[in-house]
DNA sequence: GACCGTTGTCGAATCGCTTCGATCGTACGT
DNA sequence: ACGTACGATCGAAGCGATTCGACAACGGTC
C-alpha cells in the first residue's frame, strides 16, 4: 500500500503539504492540490486508519451496541442499524457493532480509542448501563428514554404521544371501550421504556377523552396475540377498539379475532404501532402508527455529529408520532357516524 | 488515558517489556509479570486501538458485508449477525458493517487497513463483487455460494441437501406429488444461489425418488403466500406435500389453505426450510429443516481467523442439513402406512 | 527601498505501540 | 575456573499519519 510519503514524493512535495490537501485545514495553491490528487489517484493511496487515528486521536468509527436477545423485534432493530451505518458513512465515518451482553464492550471500545462515539439500543426505563454511559469520555447516543435523563442524549419515537394518538383516532371514531395489547409481561417486568411510554399515553388520552381503556400484555408469538385476543374479549366485553403495540401477535390475533367471527374492522378496530413493513405479513390491511426505526437511526447519527463537533449538548428528542390509514379503523357497529372534524378532538 | 509508557514506569520496567507481556511473545518471570499486570489492572490500561494498528498492522476488526435491501428475510440476517459479533469477540475482534451498496466500502476497509478480513453475506450465483473480492489482500469469507469458486472461501447451509432432504422425508411418507413453494421471481431473476441449489436439490431427488415436483416462486408477503398455495393447487392438482421455502409467504399459504379447507397435514404436509424460530409466528406447527444462521456465522468467524493464522487455504464448506419434526408431514391421504424405515429410502 | 503582512510550503516533533538486536547475569558442562 | 547458552530485560527504530512553528517569496505601504 502507498503511504503519504509515496505520494509526497510523486507529487514532488512535502508530507505536510499532502495531508493538508487531504484536511483543506491549511490553504494550498490550484496547481500544487492538483498535482497532490493526481498523485493519489495514480497510487490509489488511502490514508492508513490506524495511523490517523494515532495522530489525530479521532478513529472515524461510531460503536453501536445492539440487543440480540431472541424475541425481540428484528424488523426495527434492522432499518435502525442500517440507518445508522448509511448515514454514518454520510458523515465518514464507519459503524462497530457490540452486542448487548458484551459488558465491557463500552469501556473497552471507549479506553482503546476504537470508537468517537456510541450508540447504545433497547434502553429500558432504570437500565444497568446508565452510570456507565454518564461516565463516559465519549459522546452518547441512546434509543430509548430512561427514566432519568440528565447528561444523557436520547432518541426515540414518542410512544406516549403513539398512544395518545391511537386512542384519539378510536374515540374520534366514537369507540368507547379500548384495549391495549401490549409487550409482553417479561419486558414490562424489565420495565422497557418503550411499553411503560406507551401505555401511559394510552391511559392518559383514554381518561381525557372519557371512554374506557384497559391493558393487556401478549407474548410476541402468534399463540400469544390468540391468547390475548381471548383474554382481552373475555374480561372487557363490548371492546370494539384495540391498539396493539406487539408486532409479533398480531398475527395471531388477527387470526382468533376471524375464528371468532370478528371482522376488521366491522366488528373490531384496530390500530397496531409498528414497522410499516408489517402490513406485508397480515391477512388484512391495518392501520397503522409507524415506528421509523431509520429515521430514528438517522437522527441518532446527525446527533453524533453534533455532539463530536461540540455545537450541542445533550438533549432528548422525541419523533412525532403518525397514523397511516389502511382502513382498519371505522365506527363500531351502532354508534352514529361521528361528525366531521371529530376525529381529531 | 494511560498509555503503555505509564505501565512501564508503575512497574519500573521498560516499556518494550509490558509489551511482552501483553502479547507474551517472549518470556518474562513471573515476579515481573505480576507487577506488570497490577500496574495496568491499576491504572485501567487499554492499548489504544490504533498506535496497536499501526505498529503490528492488525487491526483486530472484522468487516461484515450486510445487505439491507428491503424485502430480505430479516431474521436470519439478524442471527447471523449475531453469530459473527460473537465468535468475532471470542477471537478478541470487532466487527465493523458495511452496507452491501457501499460499492468502495470493500477497497476503502482494505486500503485503510480498517479490517483484517471481510465476511460477505447474500452472495448472488454471479456476484457483481467477485471479481473485488479474489483481488483482494485482505482473506474474504463468502455466505453463498456462487457459481465459481476458485480462489474463495464460502460457507452456507447445503440448501440442494436441504432440498433432497425434504423431498426424500415426503416421499418417504408416500407422497408423489409435490411443489416447491420457493423464493420470489425476483430472487430468480438475481439468480441468489440457495434459491438455485434449493430447486436443483429438489428436482434431483424427486427424480431419483420417482415423485413429481414442480416448483412455484412465491412473493415474501401474506397475499403472496396465499397465491402461491392457489397457484400450486390450479397448476398441480393432486398435490399432497409442500416444500416451503419462503418464511414470509408462509403464514399467508397456511391461511389460505385453511380457508380452502385444507387441513396440515392430514390434508398437505409441509416442510419448511426456514429459521427455527418462524415457528412461533405461525397458526400450526410447522416441521422445519432449520437455515442455522447463528452457526453459519460461528463458522465464518472461524474461517476467518483460519485464514489470518495462514492455517488454511481458500475452501467452501456446505453445513448439512437437519429435519426438525413438528408433526406436520404424515402419509397423506388414501395412501399405504410406508414401511418403518421408508422415510429414509 | 526598507518594512510588513499574506500566502504557500516545509521540517520536525508527536501520537502509542511492536519488534529486533543487544546486553547482562546466571547456571551449566567440562 | 572458563567459555557457552540461555533466560530476562532494555533501548531504539520504525509504523503512517497530523500539526505546529518557521520561513521564503511576494505584493503593498509609506
Amino acid at each position: 500500500m502507498a503511504t503519504i510519503g509515496d505520494v509526497a514524493r510523486a507529487a514532488g512535495v512535502s508530507v505536510s503539504t499532502v495531508s493538508y490537501v487531504l484536511s483543506g485545514k491549511r490553504t494550498i495553491s490550484g496547481p500544487t492540490r492538483d498535482r497532490v490528487q493526481r498523485a493519489i489517484a495514480e497510487l490509489g493511496y488511502r490514508p492508513h486508519a490506524g495511523a490517523r487515528a494515532l495522530a489525530s486521536s479521532r478513529s472515524n468509527v461510531i460503536a453501536l451496541m445492539v440487543p440480540f436477545r431472541p424475541g425481540i423485534n428484528v424488523q426495527i432493530i434492522m432499518q435502525f442499524v442500517g440507518g445508522v451505518v448509511t448515514t454514518a458513512r454520510e458523515h465518514d465515518h464507519d459503524v462497530l457493532v457490540l452486542t448487548q451482553d458484551d459488558a465491557q464492550g463500552i469501556d473497552r471500545v471507549a479506553a482503546s480509542s476504537t470508537a468517537d462515539a456510541l450508540i447504545v439500543m433497547d434502553i429500558e426505563s432504570d437500565d444497568a448501563r446508565l452510570p456507565a454511559l454518564r461516565a463516559l469520555a465519549l459522546p452518547s447516543i441512546l434509543i430509548g428514554v430512561p427514566d432519568d435523563t440528565t447528561g444523557l442524549s436520547c432518541v426515540d419515537l414518542d410512544f406516549a404521544g403513539a398512544g395518545r394518538l391511537a386512542v384519539r383516532e378510536l374515540a374520534g371514531h366514537g369507540h368507547r371501550r379500548l384495549v391495549l395489547v401490549g409487550a409482553s409481561q417479561d419486558r414490562l417486568d424489565h420495565r422497557a421504556n418503550y411499553a411503560v411510554r406507551m401505555r401511559q399515553g394510552v391511559l392518559e388520552q383514554a381518561a381525557a377523552a372519557g371512554v374506557e381503556a384497559a391493558v393487556v400484555p401478549a407474548e410476541p408469538t402468534f399463540s400469544g396475540g390468540a391468547a390475548a385476543l381471548d383474554a382481552v374479549l373475555a374480561a372487557n366485553p363490548g371492546t370494539t377498539g384495540l391498539v396493539v403495540h406487539n408486532e409479533a401477535a398480531l398475527g395471531g390475533l388477527l387470526a382468533r379475532a376471524a375464528e371468532r367471527g370478528l371482522r376488521v374492522p366491522d366488528d373490531l378496530s384496530i390500530v397496531a404501532v409498528s414497522p410499516a413493513e408489517l402490513a406485508a405479513a397480515l391477512p388484512v390491511p391495518v392501520s397503522i402508527i409507524e415506528v421509523p426505526g431509520e429515521r430514528i437511526g438517522r437522527i441518532a447519527v446527525e446527533m453524533v455529529m453534533a455532539r463530536l463537533s461540540g455545537e450541542e449538548l445533550a438533549e432528548t428528542r422525541l419523533v412525532s408520532p403518525a397514523f397511516t390509514d389502511h382502513g382498519s379503523v371505522t365506527a363500531p357497529a351502532g354508534a352514529p357516524a361521528p361528525a366531521p372534524g371529530a376525529v381529531r378532538p
